[in-house]
DNA sequence: TCCATTGGTATATAAAAAGATACTTTGTAT
DNA sequence: ATACAAAGTATCTTTTTATATACCAATGGA
């Protein structure tokens, strides 16, 4: 998914931000720590269908792009814990505006559905 | 990467709009179409690294979901234009915020590398 | 006559992403 | 003595994405 060079023309800074955030489960991480900083386990429970290697590593790249901050408490059992950085919280309009036309079109496809 | 349950939990949307927007190329795609009515071979001209069969499954992908229209002229050399739809047009906001913040990422990763 | 053009399709292959499963650590509770 | 907790790793396999390459049609131009 990488590319090289985004200085090809004026759409590209879309496909940054889209390589940012486009991650299969980017989105709904970066919606839910906007909300609040979350434990590990407890990102594993409001998404059950992300396997624990799939969340960290989404997690760690989101790190790596610093958009979230990782904070270890030397406990046992481990705590971990998550939050948006100042960085990251400047993707708030855009992750508003993902969820609003996502209801909308959660909407649109069920209405499709229905008219079949 | 297609989800079959979006009633998780209300980051859903989330996902529910990067699905339909986050292929590789689509960002761009729509980017571009929302400026213009675009043929075929003008849109591999403005985005030359995508092969051509990436591009015509991408556009295949969004003609599926009623962002853009296929509009075939029957002439030789063939004539076919991809335009939004009104739909389509409804996603000028999404596109519209990821373009604002990709472009701030693109120099505040430029600013980092220099840094470094 | 041969070549270039547009907008593709078909096939095979390679690379990347995702999934399943088992294992680790160190303390506390049973 | 055993089991469990949290937050991961390590492997291996499957699935999905993407690339490379060749091919097609009908027409206009050299």
């Amino acid at each position: 998914m990488a590319h090289t060079n985004y200085n090809c023309n004026p759409g590209c800074p879309v496909e940054a931000a889209l390589e940012v955030i486009g991650g299969k489960w980017k989105g709904v991480i970066l919606y839910h720590l906007l909300s609040e900083t979350m434990r590990f386990n407890e990102l594993r429970r409001v998404m059950p269908e992300v396997t624990q290697r799939m969340l960290t590593k989404q997690l760690r790249e989101l790190e790596a792009d610093n958009l979230i901050a990782r904070k270890v408490y030397p406990e046992v059992p481990p705590k971990v814990e998550y939050s948006m950085t100042e960085y990251g919280k400047t993707l708030t309009p855009v992750i508003h505006s993902l969820q609003q036309w996502g209801s909308r079109h959660l909407e649109e496809v069920a209405q499709r559905v229905a008219d079949r």
